[in-house]
DNA sequence: ATTAGAATTTAGGGTGGACTAAATTATTTT
DNA sequence: AAAATAATTTAGTCCACCCTAAATTCTAAT
């Protein structure tokens, strides 16, 4: 049974990717949850997927997916182009960075190798999407990028904000309006316990941020 | 009946428009010689679309469809987001005037209204799209165009090249090479009979062209 | 008015992709 | 080890969209 990537089928491939980062497997309901479909659909989707030759999954019943080589070599690319997109509509289009997301999940399954390249040309090979995830190469070859959150911090620790991980637009809008974007530098001036309340300085401004936010953002210390 | 305007949905509905110009309906073979797809298909597609509330098609059997106010709508509007788009990708991405359909055929399904405005405005609000076709306007108006072809006049006529109407690359590759684009002024030189070839003056050279060609160019005379 | 040919529709099928409800299997708790 | 709970799969449907082959209907020529 060969197999024809579909849109569907793309969006399986990254969220498995996506779920599976420490070379566990991804559950069914995991993928469920995030793609908002019914377990029952996932099923049925990670059979055709394994069925598929080349497989693009290795599916043990109950236990997951993980990714074939073919399966991650497919992720990659589409993530490659959802990220390259972003970026695009960011830079070149004026989109927010809560807005991006959306635009890009849609455009990501229709866009030509030609129209990839141009905008990676016009962008000049970015590394980075707006939110700070890395873009795989052209060899599909993706930046490895460290994982500290700033949660972890404590003072007096000085820090550069990574990449932030959230799917919220409130939460990107709030983020953007305190300057707590990727490149931002930034310094713990307090902690307080219990809560997990963090104290920071940043463009000589202070704030103080809970658990719920600092969790989201990654950080690279300096 | 509801119905959910979907990507094959949106392509028949252009296609209904292209064929009805002149207020004729659009017969189920035109379609599915226009769309590629078998006839037996067609039928089934023209009765979801007449069947749709509100109907975006009148059907009546064995003589075709019209479109619908509703229907008319939606064709109007992924009509001027096809030609926006083509304009974008040519003048902005650097794609040929041969690349740009089969791309926009494919996003024009997938973009934001966002989207659609943003290069809107990026044009400077553009009338033509490459091949000279007019894009609807915002209130889905439709330009009315001068439809005189190239092959129509004799000398010593002048003229303006307005649009151009062919899809196939070799053509359309083979036009820009001549500079046979909208916007190039010529004059006729000569009109041979039986053969209906034309000589041409357009930018200081001549060339002689067949009415193969010259059908498919269309003109304002000047 | 009949009839041949062309256009169109019907009948029957297939695929991808989703759903719900019910059954099964795995895991955790007792 | 047995029972309760959670995760997963099966079974049975549905919808959009396409296909081929056969039947029907329209149209135009005789
Ligand atoms: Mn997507
Ligand atoms: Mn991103
Ligand atoms: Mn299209
Ligand atoms: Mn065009």
């Amino acid at each position: 049974m060969k197999i024809t990537l579909t849109h569907a089928t793309e969006d399986y491939l990254k969220a498995i990717y996506a779920i599976s980062v420490d070379g566990a497997s991804a559950s069914t309901n995991a993928l469920a949850e995030r793609l908002k479909i019914a377990p029952a659909s996932v099923t049925g989707m990670l059979k055709r997927l394994a069925e598929a030759s080349p497989p693009h999954v290795d599916y043990r019943k109950h236990h997951g997916v993980t990714l074939t080589p073919e399966g991650e070599r497919a992720a990659l690319k589409i993530i490659r182009r959802h990220r390259l997109l972003e970026t695009y509509l960011h830079e070149m289009l004026g989109f927010s960075w809560d807005e991006v997301h959306e635009e890009a999940c849609l455009l990501e399954h229709v866009i030509s190798e030609r129209f990839e390249s141009r905008i990676d040309e016009l962008l000049g090979h970015p590394t980075h999407d707006p939110h700070g995830d890395p873009i795989p190469d052209l060899n599909l070859v993706m930046p490895q990028e460290a994982s500290v959150r700033l949660s972890a911090l404590r003072p007096p620790q000085k820090a550069t904000i990574q990449r932030v991980d959230a799917k919220d637009g409130d939460l990107l809008r709030f983020l953007e309006g305190k300057s707590l974007v990727p490149g931002s530098k930034l310094e713990i001036s307090a902690y307080s316990p219990f809560d997990g309340n963090l104290t920071i300085l940043l463009n000589q401004q202070e704030m103080i941020l809970g658990p719920t936010i600092t969790r989201h953002i990654f950080i690279e210390e300096n």
